[in-house]
DNA sequence: TATTGTTATACTCTATAACTATA
DNA sequence: TATAGTTATAGAGTATAACAATA
């Protein structure tokens, strides 16, 4: 990529190496942690929903609300929460407030896989970054939020312009 | 997370706070991106292998080795070149030394797209990412890599322990 | 009219196993 | 026997549009 980005207009050296390991360290990550996950009948967004869902309001939270948080649109989330209620992991409750809405709620079974689940996986990650320093672990993580809000400012300006969005931040 | 996550054994707060960071960014990163390669028909895979063709060697590349750079089986790197085969980017050229292999090759029709996609993609990733220092994104790049190293290096004594992985790293 | 959720559909990505042809 | 590639299939993830019930 060094060698041959510059051939094209608007490349940033920087910019292009941090998507690209992004990309890559998240295909690693998510592939290991995906293949036990599975083991489990879990994925990326089922564990998500059943963490928000035990940590969250006693309650329950809106299908609606459940896919903001995990950037899922409506109509995936009611995919997902099928195949978790089937298996019996969560309920769904009429909000007696507001009919329209569902409360999703997790049920003692499925607060019984995340504890079967969880400690393998927290003690997975663990061991997954050993080899970064504490100082490193928090600065990873601290860049990482850094860009994703870096992403959220700029994303409306980068869809909106029908001109190079690159235009607008000078070269 | 800060409050619920220590209730689970092997717990740790930086490395759980990596995985959230890491897949939340790339989630919103990766949408992003998506949206606007799907207009021209690419997705981060056939991003990844038509510029691999285009900037690896002259005579193109066996799919079996394209896989492995970007951590594709096979199977799967065959059914991607289909799709990019029958939109005219790429070609199969039986190797001679090998007639078991083919090697990928892109077309001019491929470094045509590569042309018009590429400026826009690197415009984009400048914008995105246009709120981080150039020191920066340079530490994130590198420790982005430094975590997939450590990923590779510690993923085979996790999936092999059937002992809770961080037992092997001291609590 | 707007919002919550569901249904239906389609496309992409991934994982696995069985198969072929070559080596 | 091992390797390169293909085929087939299944399961996730995602995106969109149309629809029902309720606000």
């Amino acid at each position: 990529m060094r060698q041959c980005g510059p051939q094209y207009p608007g490349f940033d050296l920087a910019s292009a190496e941090i998507a690209v390991s992004l990309l890559y360290t998240y295909d690693v990550f998510h592939q290991f942690v995906s293949r036990y996950a599975s083991e489990y009948g879990l994925s990326k967004s089922t564990i998500n929903i059943l963490l928000l869902l035990r940590h969250g309001p006693r309650e329950g939270m809106q299908l609606h609300d459940l896919g903001e948080l995990l950037l899922v649109s409506r109509a995936n989330i009611t995919g997902l929460m099928d195949h978790l209620e089937q298996k019996g992991y969560v309920k769904r409750v009429v909000d007696p407030a507001d009919r329209r809405a569902r409360n999703a709620r997790i049920t003692k079974k499925g607060e019984d896989l995340l504890d079967e689940f969880m400690p393998l996986h927290y003690c997975t990650l663990r061991a997954l970054f050993q080899d970064l320093s504490a100082e490193e672990k928090a600065t990873l993580t601290r860049l990482l939020r850094k860009t994703r809000a870096s992403i959220d400012a700029h994303a409306e300006e980068c869809s909106k312009s029908d001109r190079m969005p690159c235009a607008a931040v000078g070269r």
